[in-house]
DNA sequence: CTGAAAGCGCTTACAG
DNA sequence: CTGAAAGCGCTTACAG
């Protein structure tokens, strides 16, 4: 139905191999039968059909990109989307496209990966979560289909390539950054404690309280995805009465979010009475109020350095296990104040 | 690289076209003969290469979603990937990929929704948002490229297929149910009054008001994206006195727990002292404390329906402008208490 | 019930 | 500098 380069073949005088070369821009074509290639082109409308290109160079320009099976990622939520954006722009550049692998169980996950991978509709994929004991990596890793991990992967952490932070010094950061502000008594709130970024960030403010010479008290150490009644009843323990932490490092802006709510609930507020940082200086950072310090992770070059180095992979310029740490930095605003006690 | 169909044929000593058949479970093809083809293609793990299908069907078996430009759309996050998660689910079931357009800029939007559809790449679209004057749809209508909208259009209503709820009286129904429970003096706080789904809000919450016999007060509507200070005059102005309302429509979950949280600062409580009610009955819905009342829609449907009414207009089967409305419900929590002020 | 052949829209040696 | 031909991995009339 569409035009195809027979047409623009025919309709410019010449064979269709010099118009598939104008299209390359060969220097084998003369400037002049490739400008005349073009003006046509551009007459009688042509796009190239991808299918078909992809069919011979047996490349689909495109990636996979796989969430985690969805349950109580909650709070992730708006990391995954700026992920899922940040990675289509770096495509949107590279001339790439970007294709989504997400199900609801682990199976489905890991059927429409393979249908994808071996049906041949993308040339590798960029894996967005880590976690122990994963089918998908194994999968990934048996079969050597191309992947790019953004976090810190389980296994396998010297024979691929993945772009992280440091979650650990981006953990010591935060708690440093109250103890610096005076704060002794700091709790850390996090969602299941069995993803790696969590586990990163809390071993960086064990670490960071340590070092200060506090001693780390487990009491002071929060779970979201705890039960309900645990939680509520942890949540009394702690700022139940007047010997409450006076910070908070929250493993997430949105986490450090409900937690001000919850806070106020005890009579106290941010940051008069509790200080609070969260990670990833979301936009819930700069929405909520007052507005929230914030871990940021550079999420841009997360994804755009993902996509560079997963192409490189992929087209075999490069086979090496590349690791990419990028830096993170307190973004400050007011959620935190000094604490003289 | 991979196996073909030629190495089936070969090791099970039929013809290429015979293997096709099999695949596709012609009757035309002997039960025996099938299946000593699935046999061997087992044995070689044999799995058909998409994109070779793809050329010779004109079909590729792909949605694409297109997502807003990226700008201010904090709040909404968690409802595109949900609605992403959604789609993929649906389209998993069907044996559909789907692949997803975005951009920093209309223009890079459009051209990648281009490339996408001109190249082959896509059978059609599913969009996320709707707004005035859109480029995107205008280009989608006139290529006549087969498309969905989820949300109501702005043009073309008559024209085009799309799944939405009825907000008009999802928004009735949320100031109904607060003022049923003897609010009388109920606000509405929205993010950014051009989306068609908070205008058709905010009308319904227009309508209940006036068929209670109460007048609205434009001073009670209150709009998110509203810059940083104009918007705490109009705080300070609602909740800094004694008149305060006592109920609040909330656009949704997210803002329903910002506002929660903001109406903390003026020592006001929820439900005690203020009534909420957010809409999309989201995860931040349950995870709130306390947990919000909250109007779902049927986000589930939504994708599903629209994803099965999208491939039977690409695969030709229909042709009509569907518009599918799917009902809302409210979903009571702790958020909203009686009030016989 | 099965096979040989043409074709989907491209690209790329190979000749000239 | 340009073209004719083969081929990427499938499907589908057309014959038999």
């Amino acid at each position: 139905m569409s035009v195809t380069i027979k047409d623009v073949a025919k309709k410019a005088g010449v064979a269709t191999s010099t118009v598939s070369r104008t299209i390359q821009d060969s220097p084998s074509i003369s400037e002049k039968t490739k400008q005349n290639v073009r003006r046509v082109m551009k007459e009688i409308g042509y796009r190239p059909n991808l299918t078909a290109r992809g069919l011979v160079n047996q490349t689909t320009q495109t990636i996979g990109v796989i969430l985690p099976v969805s349950q109580g990622q909650g709070f992730q939520n708006t990391f995954f989307l700026s992920m899922i954006r940040g990675i289509s722009k770096a495509c949107n550049e590279k001339k790439y496209m970007v294709s989504i692998a997400s199900g609801t169980t682990e199976e489905e996950l890991l059927e429409s990966i393979q249908t994808m991978a071996e049906g041949g509709r993308v040339d590798g994929f960029i894996v967005l979560y880590s976690k122990k004991d994963d089918p998908i990596i194994e999968y990934l890793h048996q079969e050597k289909v191309p992947y790019a991990m953004i976090g810190k992967p389980y296994k396998y952490e010297n024979e691929m390539l993945y772009v992280d932070n440091d979650n650990v010094i981006a953990g010591k950061d935060a708690a440093n950054y109250l103890l610096q502000l005076g704060h002794k008594k700091i709790a850390f709130i996090g969602e299941d404690a069995h993803q790696m970024v969590i586990r990163e960030r809390l071993k960086g403010y064990t670490q960071a309280l340590e070092d200060a010479g506090i001693k780390v008290d487990q009491e002071l150490i929060l779970d979201v995805t705890l039960p309900e009644a645990a939680y509520r009843r942890k949540m009394e323990q702690l700022f139940g009465n007047n010997d409450f932490p006076t910070g908070i490092v929250a493993s997430d802006d949105l986490i450090a979010l409900n937690m001000s709510y919850l806070l106020s609930g005890f009579g106290l507020k941010i940051p008069t009475d509790v200080s609070i940082i969260g990670f990833n200086n979301s936009i819930f950072a700069e929405k909520s109020r007052p507005e929230l310090t914030s871990i940021d992770l550079h999420t841009d070059s997360l994804t755009s350095q993902t996509v560079y180095q997963l192409i490189e992979l992929m087209v075999g310029k490069q086979t090496l296990a590349v690791k990419i740490i990028l830096p993170h930095q307190v973004i400050e605003r007011q959620s935190c104040i000094r604490n003289d006690n």
